[in-house]
DNA sequence: TAATGTGAAAACCTTCACAGCT
DNA sequence: AGCTGTGAAGGTTTTCACATTA
């Protein structure tokens, strides 16, 4: 959130941000801004504040947003399209460098630019492409086994977006898209504005 | 999380379920569930756990998940219309009422059943149809007006998909739906098991 | 003057541990 | 025997407030 806030501010062509300023665009107190980045290092000057294209590439190091992330996808469905085509990821440094699915009618299809490959292809594709992260768009029943096939398969990171509340070994590291979840934990709010 | 955890045990059969057991579906602790559980009622049974059905309809009915909802969504393209005819938001009655676009090309056609609206027609749509949440799937340079537009409008809750940091007023209930945000904030982690 | 960085205080959340019920 | 509900303890996060520096 940092990061899309001072990327915000720089191409609005503003070069120096005190906590204050930045808190009011995150919607977060000026404490809150001055101990999440003293945590990381001493990146502002007193009397002035930060200086908005150091603390951006200072954030994008410790993040890890400097290098290129490889990633594949499973499912090649709706969804799974969607994802393929969405112009997003690449610009940020994620490369889509494989696709697969369990349905052999979709394997060796071509979707995105990239050749459906089956699920036996996955172990020997994960190593040879250096590939991360996987993102999941199968439907919820078969996601567990899918995650677990990548988790096995060497992946670090799982992108998920089953509806499902996936069982994952604490160091592998998950996110979940699920926007029915995110509608479903706002209505208990909503229904108290009555 | 735990309307989720709760249907899945239903439909594998599970009538009974204790805290240990949800805990380790939900990856958290007993005590957890026990004291989230607690803040709302006393739904358990001491010796035996939670009645599945029980509970589930009890929490249904606290998030207000056991009435239809009805949404407008803005920006019919490429993510607008997946977002359309995504047939998962239905299923747990979430209804898509309206569609618009600030594109004047765009309007009077029609996608996903609904014909696409002018910005102009919002507000009263937004009164006449009941609609209390608004869906945006606009670029980022205009995801905030639309925001704004939205909430003028009387809209109470926002599922918002643009890559931004929004700002909203206390009263308003916000979500977003932020993939690239997701990848964001996993790279860290996996940068450090290196 | 204006704003950071940071110990200390306050607030909040999670876990423990056990009385009490089935 | 098994499990809930819950005060109390423990731990974490947020906010306060101020010495310090540009």
């Amino acid at each position: 959130m940092y990061v899309r806030a001072l990327t915000q501010l720089l191409s609005e062509g503003i070069s120096v941000v005190s906590s204050r300023q930045l808190g009011h665009r995150l919607q977060m107190t000026p404490a809150q801004i001055r101990k999440d980045l003293s945590y990381f290092g001493r990146f502002g000057k007193q009397g002035r504040g930060y200086d908005v294209h150091f603390l951006l590439e200072e954030l994008r190091q410790i993040l890890g947003l400097n290098q290129e992330w490889d990633a594949c996808l499973v499912g090649v469905g709706r969804l799974g399209r969607a994802i393929i085509n969405y112009p997003g990821f690449a610009p940020e440094g994620f490369r889509m460098r494989a696709v697969f699915d369990s349905d052999s009618r979709q394997v060796g299809g071509v979707v995105g630019g990239l050749r459906v490959q089956p699920m036996s292809a996955l172990s020997e594709a994960v190593e040879r492409d250096n590939i991360t992260i996987g993102i999941v768009a199968v439907p919820a029943a078969e996601a567990q086994s899918v995650i677990d096939q990548l988790i096995d398969s060497g992946v670090q990171g799982i992108l998920n977006y089953a509806p499902i509340a996936p069982q994952v070994s604490m160091h592998v590291v998950i996110r979940n898209i699920d926007p029915v979840l995110a509608l479903q934990s706002m209505t208990f709010y909503l229904r108290e504005l009555d």
